[in-house]
DNA sequence: AACTATTTATAAGA
DNA sequence: TTCTTATAAATAGTT
């Protein structure tokens, strides 16, 4: 495309290659961006070189764009089971149940649901219903404890609160020159004294 | 690009927008193949127009794309670059994500939830609440649809049924040696002849 | 990483 | 949509 024409074959010179993977990747990028803006188009972009380095491009964010293309394609072909992995090494099968773990998830998520079959998709509900009521069980138990154990501190406190009332009435009785601990002048004094009633008011709360 | 250098911007002119869409996609697509060729790339590329219309290439096959970028991300998250998973072939490093995911769809099914705190859990639970009214709502649209399709075939197959029977009595009306299709003997002729009575009970089955 | 001679892509017009 | 064509952009080979 420029000081000579080239055929489009695979590039044998490994640095050559990485020369221009990198100036093309780039302009590919380049114009996938462009499209996007110029036609209000939602564009997904992978590549990975040879040396296996991830580059990516999306115009919104990519997982919506797949998700998007799952629900396309699988309105197409519909049921493609995978049982299809069985001759290979570790790795691959690793990577292999990585993927399929992804999918599960995402399923679980309500993404790629078109492309499950009625039963499927029962299943799926059924096994989400489960796990919600679990999980809300759970979580409303913890809440439940939280509550009860706030409860039980703030009667502590009240309690406590409530002791060293008494006391600094006692304290307040023996030596008479301090006199502004509780009492000001114009509360009359079951503020303080009548505490026994302030304190079931407070308790109250936490019923 | 040529008459005159434009500004990357959305083009206001739909049908201006539509050509260039149309254009710019093809060399899109173009250049995306050169690169995968040449630099011998794996690359997948979605596209979809402003209209809903889905492009897509893959210089293998998209899924394989998808889930090979899917494997990515998911080392991503732990903090590791796949170039490691792929080119050291450490399987341990693998196996993690897989046990990750694993937890992660324990979770999504209400197992080891006690070691969640409440924020997790209230997470989880929103998560949960997200998947179950998607899938449900599918599941949903899926039903409906089948009943639908199944009320269709009935009416089809009711009419078919009816324009036969016409045709039989018209054929039992010219010859008169066959007498034994619908009426026998102790069957009043109605069941046969009534038949517009007998179209309308049928086709009440499928309001 | 820069340069530049060419090839390619493409905007506007038909 | 397709073609034409003038011009902008991309890029292969070189430095």
């Amino acid at each position: 495309m420029t000081r000579r024409k080239i055929q489009i074959k695979k590039i044998d010179s490994i640095t050559a290659r990485q020369v221009t993977f990198s100036k093309r990747r780039k302009g590919l990028f380049k114009k996938a961006q462009e499209l996007s803006t110029l036609c209000d188009a939602e564009i997904g972009l992978l590549v990975f070189s040879s040396t296996g380095k991830l580059f990516d491009y999306a115009s919104s964010r990519m997982q919506q764009v797949i998700d998007r293309y799952d629900q396309h394609s699988a309105s197409q072909r519909l049921g493609q089971s995978s049982v299809d992995l069985q001759l290979e090494g570790d790795e691959s099968k690793l990577s292999k149940v990585v993927a399929k773990r992804t999918r599960e998830l995402r399923r679980l998520n309500g993404e790629e649901v078109q492309e499950c079959t009625l039963e499927e998709l029962q299943e799926l509900e059924e096994r989400l219903q489960r796990g919600l009521s679990r999980v809300s069980k759970t979580k409303d138990g913890r809440i439940v404890k939280q509550i009860n154990a706030r409860k039980r501190k703030g009667i502590q406190l009240m309690q406590q609160n409530q002791r060293m009332k008494q006391r600094l009435a006692q304290e307040q009785g023996k030596s008479s020159e301090s006199i502004i601990i509780c009492s000001s002048s114009d509360n009359p004094p079951q503020n303080c004294d009548s505490s026994d009633t302030s304190l079931k008011q407070g308790l109250s709360l936490f019923k």
